[in-house]
DNA sequence: ACCTGAACACCGTTCAAGT
DNA sequence: ACCTGAACACCGTTCAAGT
């Protein structure tokens, strides 16, 4: 991005060439699978040609997702109203993750970059134009993200459950059912619970989060 | 829990036995540095001794996260006001996970157990007794999941990046207090958002989420 | 200076062999 | 039946040796 495209005259390789390798690896076998080893061998090096620009792992880890948030491009445009900006934000952050599941486990482990920093940038200046006072609109921002991250979280433990149990998925609906009451009741709470696991997450959380931002924004106006 | 203690005749051990050790593992050296041979060698077994009882280190893992569920014993009492009863109840997931980082990175890859469905059953049972339509109720459990998760996984973040550099942390300040113009304001703005990443993350978005709650029973009772 | 290969200290898991 | 040891195919990372 900010031009480090310095490339090494006996390798040919700059560090953001790895990290293009890197991204590369990880949407063809996914982040948990990438290694510091078939990373280099994609480029004919040896691994530890890296670790002149990646001391670790983490370092190569934090630098890909760097670069996987800038391209997952979240920041919607200037000119939406403030609830559908936060909306759309919100998708763009779930979707991308979605597409590359593996990230998850991660976001709590590698350190915060700059285009982390610009996406945070982004949303407090929308909401501070909006009206919302800096520590609202960082409260919103942070509580964004939890809600986003927690999304994330619940799709992939769903998707995984799915996966494993081809038919035993009743088991679930069942036990919640059973401990409230009432024969007609349970079966209708096991489809319900049933259409909750499949709905997407972003849909259970955002909108309470926006409808909590509404009401406090009418209430600073008033 | 359910009274699985047939203990093996030659190694005089049961499978909770192992789950046991792995809890211990997990406490003295974290849920990331858990092994198979370190579990097994607690307990001078060999490693495939393990295999019987968990085909997979994820079984062993899962049973160890259930049982890690059950002693976080986050149900609060019955007889709380339900707005109480959801804040302790988030409070209690957010404490646990945060005494033991290490399963964050998990929660989205390992199946759903009896512990968890029986947190979701308490949680659903306590907003349909106060009113809320079991609808009502599903959402905001799987919003508060997205809170509390969300809210670990920044805890975590933030407590690597502090640890990693020491006096350098007023760099992410000043990249946002850059775009948002006028120098009186960018000051304020450093210290707010220092203060926003000190606090204790389930602060943020649980208020947020409440109030959110509140006012959709109010709306369904009017 | 920068890259390499070999090596170290680990993994999860398979499998034939023991009792 | 259930446990074992050796082995396979991987890891991240260190380090002395090459150019």
């Amino acid at each position: 991005m900010h031009g480090d495209c310095q490339v090494n005259s006996r390798t040919g390789l700059s560090r953001s060439a790895y990290v293009e390798a890197a991204l590369d690896v990880i949407a063809q076998v996914g982040v948990d699978k990438l290694s510091m080893r078939n990373v280099a061998s994609r480029l004919n090096v040896s691994p530890m040609a890296m670790y002149k620009h990646f001391p670790t792992k983490d370092d190569l880890l934090a630098a890909s997702l760097e670069e996987f948030i800038l391209r997952a491009d979240v920041v919607p445009p200037a000119d939406l109203p403030w609830e559908q900006w936060v909306e759309r934000a919100a998708r763009g952050m779930y979707e991308a993750l979605c597409r590359e599941l593996g990230w998850v486990p991660l976001l709590g482990s590698l350190r915060v970059g700059a285009q982390a920093i610009a996406v945070t940038d982004a949303f407090v200046s929308k909401l501070v134009e909006e009206g919302f006072s800096i520590e609202q609109s960082l409260r919103a921002y942070f509580a964004l993200i939890q809600v986003v991250v927690g999304a994330v979280c619940l799709r992939s433990s769903i998707g995984a459950r799915a996966s494993d149990q081809a038919g035993a998925d009743d088991k679930l609906p069942s036990s919640v059912a059973g401990r409230l009451q009432t024969k007609d009741n349970a079966r209708y709470i096991s489809l319900e619970l049933e259409s909750f696991l499949r709905r997407d997450q972003i849909d259970i959380g955002l909108p309470l989060l926006i409808a909590a931002l509404k009401s406090q924004l009418e209430e600073a106006r008033t």
